[in-house]
DNA sequence: CTGAAAGACTCGTCATATCGAGTAGTCAGG
DNA sequence: CCTGACTACTCGATATGACGAGTCTTTCAG
């Protein structure tokens, strides 16, 4: 295998290692070649080498680790979980609690909560306006002692203030819809508008995922009767979590 | 603005100009300093300068143009569209044009359609055996004559061979849902499973998106109860898209 | 005035080289 | 046998230098 002009050789290279991987030559958890053999393999310097496997790290299909080595990913990642699904049972307790135990993995969390103002865009997808007092509060879930995913919540305290779930952590009940049940506010629908974009610097760190690597983030509004009550930045690997939906078709007209 | 050790160099000029720009200092459309200015400005050479910026990208944050400079992308993508609400009302026709033309673009697509065997992850979405004959649909998706989704679909030959629906396109009928309905089988339920990864070269190229941003990837089956009847893989751009699901919460009980 | 050519600028690709840091295997000593 | 130190190996970070290719501005000829 060598590398012909006209395409950069390390696009050549990645496509390579791809199609090894993507055709069985290499298996999961599968060592790579090092970085230096890679070098006399296709004859070329180390920044090429390093290209192409950030490439195929950035495509999901490897990971690199420092010292030891590049090794093929579990194509279907065994840590495979569901989140949207879940709403079309009534949740019980909160939906990461839930699906952490079904995947037979023991569920925590932290937080940090404080009053602050609504930002712009917070304000926005909350309907009230910029300078609102809100309740923030950052979590952090655990998997089995393992963070796996970073959550930023905001309630306005017009809603909450002087209730007893106004500190979202402080009481028995867990998730969203049950807390709100208990001030007699009964959650009717929830949107999430999900997109994806490489982890940042805290968040690669935080969720122990190599830097740059596909993250999914979710922004998660809680309505009841077109009224937004909670509003969240959720972000969660996407080398981890994979989001299920289930949507129901109405019988034709 | 200079470097401290202890914090890789590149990440320190990614979080610097990442503030710049979530901050405002640097506005949508913005020019960055090119990089020979950004080597002086740091006092760097310009790997660590192109790394900052890669970070940056990855991030979806800015766009590299070759001989022009780097560009700070809008924060709210013009582009911003749903898909996944759609099922909430009776889809008439493709979700694809009626999305595109509530945005105000003209949808196209051009498709190839071919009968093969099922592969074995094919199979096992389909509830069929692997070999099992499907037809298998790939389809380009255009708003404006520009590709903006890349979709591949299977459908059991065991179901539609012989129909009026054989062959995905050559009916009047367009979407799933209808088309499906003209041989009595109404859909129920659409599952879509979501993840996050970057872009193949092959969808970097079509998408025409730069190598190696997020792309968002769409694993979607419809069941008539519980059957599945159709199974489609879905890339689109996380630039150009953000996928919005509603999810109805059942009163409490 | 217009259009084409030249040059300056910018990013893309790649070579060579150095040092640091994390990992793992080997081997001697307790 | 266990443990600790040494060493070889691997990836991470960074410098310097070079050439190619796309873009834009300016200039000059027609």
């Amino acid at each position: 295998m060598s590398v012909f002009s006209g395409r950069p050789a390390y696009l050549q290279i990645a496509d390579d290692l791809r199609s090894q991987i993507l055709e069985g030559a290499l298996q999961a958890d599968d060592k790579l070649p090092s970085e230096p053999a890679l070098m006399d393999d296709y004859g070329v310097s180390r920044i090429v080498v390093r290209q192409a496997l950030d490439v195929l790290r950035a495509e999901g299909l490897i990971v690199k680790q420092q010292g030891r080595g590049s090794f093929v990913r579990a194509l279907v990642p065994p840590t495979k979980r569901v989140l949207g699904h879940l709403y079309n049972e009534r949740p019980e307790g909160s939906p990461f609690a839930a699906v952490t135990s079904a995947g037979g993995q023991r569920p925590e969390w932290d937080y940090q909560s404080r009053k602050t103002a609504a930002s712009k865009v917070i304000a926005d997808r909350l309907g009230i306006a910029p300078g609102d007092p809100v309740m923030r509060t950052s979590y952090r879930f655990l998997a089995d002692d393992e963070p796996v995913m970073l959550s930023t919540s905001f309630e306005p305290l017009a809603i909450t203030g002087g209730t007893s779930i106004e500190q979202p952590e402080s009481g028995t009940v867990t998730g969203v819809v049950p807390r709100f049940d208990q001030i007699g506010l009964h959650i009717t629908h929830v949107k999430e508008d999900v997109n994806g974009r490489a982890a940042r610097p805290y968040e690669a760190e935080t969720l122990q995922v190599p830097q740059g690597v596909p993250v999914l983030v979710i922004e998660r509004t809680y309505y009841v009767e077109d009224q937004p009550v909670e509003t969240a930045d959720i972000v969660v690997s996407s080398a981890r979590y994979v989001l299920s939906y289930r949507l129901e078709i109405p019988p034709r007209t």
